[in-house]
DNA sequence: CTATAATATCATTATCTGCTGATATGATAA
DNA sequence: TTATCATATCAGCAGATAATGATATTATAG
């Protein structure tokens, strides 16, 4: 069967499909379109906490959707590919198509991504310990 | 910022790469790459269950990503739009480059999807009545 | 009509995932 | 060194989601 034979690639191309299909990513790789940017840079355009931002960045990082270069205390991040670029376009022409559709799918749903975590780390650092020593 | 200027564009973006992000419709997507098939054909070549298979159908014909024609007992499904077939093979292309981070990146784990969703649906169903009337 | 093939629906649940708040790390200026 | 800016990491949680197993629905053959 076709999933056998493919497996490989399939799980590959889910991943890099996963990387695009979600708003905060697709909103930094967009602002990216225009050149590198810093993390700051970064979060003034799209309006994500810093810390979102850098976890965002470090996911397109490590799948190598984006590059970087330390510049003095910044860091410039890029698009590692034009055809993310390439991507991205082809994808809102298929929306030129699609987009009614896409807009009434009910799967899934954006997440409304309740601005309330309500978290408190109680737990101590390990790390802490290691400033110590220094 | 970005973000909200382009909100209503990255959202549907978003569920478009959404929609491409796993490994099962991507299968199914792959095998509807040769034209037309039915629901047990997608079944046969991709290894799925019906009933899994059946839901990612209606998934991506919700989304407007694949379109159906009945014939007769059958269900022919088929892309929607030939641009699918070629966001997949641009992404092909990345991977090419990105390949090893992309497989190497921790984000995004397949998802073991254990066997075992030990449920048994305990409420009867409602359209159970619907047929007494019938 | 009745049996059966083909497809669709649905509840359940194990698991994944993005966000936040706090804090750590790193680099440079004073 | 110390203060401070820039970025990274982490824990915990609320909510999303794919697979299963059972069952419903639809269509055609007999």
């Amino acid at each position: 069967m076709l999933l056998a034979a493919n497996a490989q690639l399939i799980a590959l191309e889910a991943k890099l499909f996963h990387g695009l299909a979600d708003p905060s990513r697709l909103a930094i790789l967009r602002a990216l379109l225009d050149g590198p940017l810093t993390v700051n840079e970064i979060v003034a355009r799209t309006g994500l906490s810093q810390s979102n931002t850098s976890n965002h960045l470090a996911c397109l990082r490590g799948c190598g959707l984006a590059t970087t270069e330390q510049n003095g205390r910044f860091v410039l991040y890029a698009l590692s590919d034009e055809r993310i670029a390439q991507t991205l376009a082809l994808a809102d022409e298929i929306l030129a198509t699609v987009a009614k559709s896409m807009y009434e799918c009910v799967h899934f749903q954006p997440a409304p991504r309740r601005a309330s975590a309500r978290a408190a780390s109680t737990k101590p650092r390990a790390r802490a310990a290691r400033r110590l020593r220094a």
